[in-house]
DNA sequence: TAAGTGTCTAGACTCTGAGTCTGTACCCGT
DNA sequence: ACGGGTACAGACTCAGAGTCTAGACACTTA
């Protein structure tokens, strides 16, 4: 894959919205040249095909999500609040690129295809959650768990299959409501106090 | 689509395996022709394509799933203790049909492709959550929260996203491990009590 | 300015695979 | 033994993925 200029890599967004609408298989290419007005041929300067020009765009969003939780785990305030903090940033790259994230979820189950998705994931999202859970422990803002792994994992799904839901229904993204809802039940427990 | 005999049912699983392996797009008719040992002639003298054969396996595991649940829903324990054997249940048919659930996890991005697949999971699963929710309330087990239905699509998102991460790995479905993480984070909540 | 080099695109081509169609063998009730 | 539904084989069509060639433009470097 040769270096993408950016005016290319920005006009692959509507590309996105093709394959999240219609599945990859239903999306031809000419269809995503005459989306993005990018010639056929120059699509298959830059990439080998379909999947690749998938991988492209989940590189991007992936690597924002990084930045965000970056940004809300590095904080100084305390493991419970920066969380919070976490959550939402996911749900704000969720919103700002709806198209992707379906489009990514729904290529979520085939860790063959693209296989750096899963590792990317987890340097992104599930290595900064742990390492917050462990902090938030230390500052007595959090208890301790028995598997802050699968605590990880199960909250990158409650958020992203919750967001999800309104995606593809095309209704905007209520970031208080699911964040709210994710975040108090996740913090407070379902058992009353 | 006329009625698929059950012994042409039974073979299916195995496209379930392509389906999830390689994603639908790359997935030949004649592989799963290969694969099932089901011609392709028949394949098309029973489904009208790839479409349908995968909404007929969704069909199935979402069926189970509806089952399931609702033997867990139907017990008169209290609604804490049923929630947390839904939870169990959900779980229970992911390990016994791994490859349909990544393929339908794989498809949940695309409300517009299956339609009633939206419809089959509210009713089979958020709807019966949601009354749990309220029953739990009711006899004095669950706290009252403030949006039911955005707390039942974290949880089976919470579920489903983590159990997903073993079955795409090719580990054994750790029930217990995943479960019990889910079940004690989402009742107890983070935060120290 | 001319020649050389890399970027980008048009358009025609090949070839894979989805889905169709025809025919036929088999079973089952009458 | 005959008519009708079931199950399948094999050949066909056609859309669309991916390839190839050649040429247009921009950019260095001499």
């Amino acid at each position: 894959m040769r270096t993408v200029p950016t005016q290319t890599a920005a006009k692959l967004g509507a590309a996105a919205e093709l394959f999240a609408e219609n599945g990859v298989d239903q999306t031809k290419i000419e269809d995503i040249a005459a989306a993005t007005g990018i010639p056929k041929a120059t699509l298959y300067y830059y990439f080998t095909g379909k999947e690749e020009i998938l991988a492209f765009l989940f590189r991007d969003v992936l690597d924002r999500v990084a930045d965000e939780v970056d940004i809300a785990v590095q904080s100084d305030r305390p493991g419970a609040v920066r969380l919070a903090e976490v959550i939402r940033a996911q749900l704000r790259v969720m919103a700002e690129q709806p198209a992707v994230c379906r489009a990514l979820v729904g290529e979520l189950g085939r860790a063959g295809r693209i296989p750096e998705i899963a590792a990317m994931i987890h340097a992104a999202y599930y290595q900064p959650v742990q390492d917050l859970l462990a902090e938030g422990v230390a500052d007595g803002s959090l208890r301790q768990v028995p598997d802050p792994g699968s605590v990880a994992m199960a909250l990158f799904g409650a958020v992203t299959i919750s967001a999800l839901s309104y995606l593809v229904t095309d209704q905007p993204l209520d970031e208080e409501r699911i964040g709210g809802a994710v975040i108090t039940t996740l913090l407070d427990g379902l058992r009353p106090r």
